[in-house]
DNA sequence: TTTAAATGAGCGAACGCTCACTTACCTTTG
DNA sequence: CAAAGGTAAGTGAGCGTTCGCTCATTTAAA
């Protein structure tokens, strides 16, 4: 109850409209309960994005095979992580909100341990096979992902700042991938 | 001051860790000072957001030409957007900051009126000259701009979520170019 | 003498967090 | 097999501090 409460809160009302005592309230404990699971409230949202990110990064490389296809590798990926938020809307977004803040960076050094080597492994696969130009990881990251979290934000807002309403939908999803497919691809 | 002081603590200790009472401390002013030129702690975010956002957006629209070829044209704005970066980097990670808070929706309110003539014209004329595929808004934004910002992410962070070192240079702005105007030329 | 700008003390409310205490359930005992 | 004791989980009042914000007053320029 205290994760899931936090979870909406933070989403809810971003990350400054947090507060322990109000968390309390509105997950039915006395405050006191939180600090028996949680060292403090820098330790929660610490707990918090660290569970969902690696779940996130688990489903993301769920049926991945790095010795696919780029092709199929890259949109495995892109379909898991879009079935995640599918799946976990709260949590997609809670990361979002945390994503910018100072909490963050700890986060990502716990995270990225595994990381390197999977992905890597399979970029590597995809070079040697032509089946990708190579290329500086951040402007390979840059193009191949950066894309799909925009339309993510675009879907969660539920609109673009010019004011037009959006939903994310499969042909939007794999007509985005195709031209970035064609961007990598030598 | 006040303003300065104001987006240097955002900056650096991020939205929750921004007071009044300690923005006052840092300004060297009293309080109540504050209180003479924004109205709230609220309003004062929400000037400083939109002010940045406009001049962020005049610059990136400077000696643009919406008759211009699609690729110089964007070649243009990418450029243009990290000038502004390295002339201003403070105001781009407040930006960075406030984006995912609860007080931008307000902001992008007000800046998307003139914004929407500009780019639609330069869209326009680059389908009708077949050097652009006609896409849906949401697809071409996020193939168009996203790495962008994803490069910009990377600079500003010094590093990226694998532990590497990283800083921006022209040469990896243009071969990120390069690889977005493949993937939306016909 | 007027007026706008700035001040510092301090308000009530909310903050993160603690502690002495109760509850509920399990184990050990005579 | 009830009584006693132990343990882990949870509580509510409330602590010291900081929050956003105000107001009577002072300062300085017009």
């Amino acid at each position: 109850m205290i994760r899931q409460k936090a979870i909406e809160m933070v989403v809810k009302q971003g990350l400054d409209g947090f507060g322990v005592n109000r968390l309390a309230k509105a997950a039915g404990v006395s405050p006191a309960t939180i600090y028996i699971y949680y060292k403090d409230k820098e330790d929660l949202i610490f707990q918090l994005g660290t569970d969902i990110s690696k779940r996130m990064l688990a489903d993301s490389l769920q049926d991945f095979d790095p010795d696919a296809s780029f092709a199929e590798g890259l949109k495995k990926q892109w379909l898991n992580r879009m079935q995640f938020y599918l799946k976990h809307p709260l949590e997609v977004q809670f990361i979002e909100q945390i994503r910018y803040s100072n909490y963050y960076e700890e986060i990502q050094a716990e995270l990225s341990k595994g990381f390197r080597e999977v992905m890597g492994k399979f970029v590597h696969n995809a070079i040697e096979r032509k089946e990708l130009i190579p290329l500086p990881f951040e402007v390979y990251w840059s193009v191949a992902y950066a894309p799909m979290y925009q339309l993510i934000k675009f879907h969660n807002q539920g609109k673009t700042f010019t004011g037009r309403k959006f939903s994310l939908n499969d042909k939007t999803i794999l007509q985005t991938l195709q031209l970035v497919l064609k961007a990598l691809k030598p």
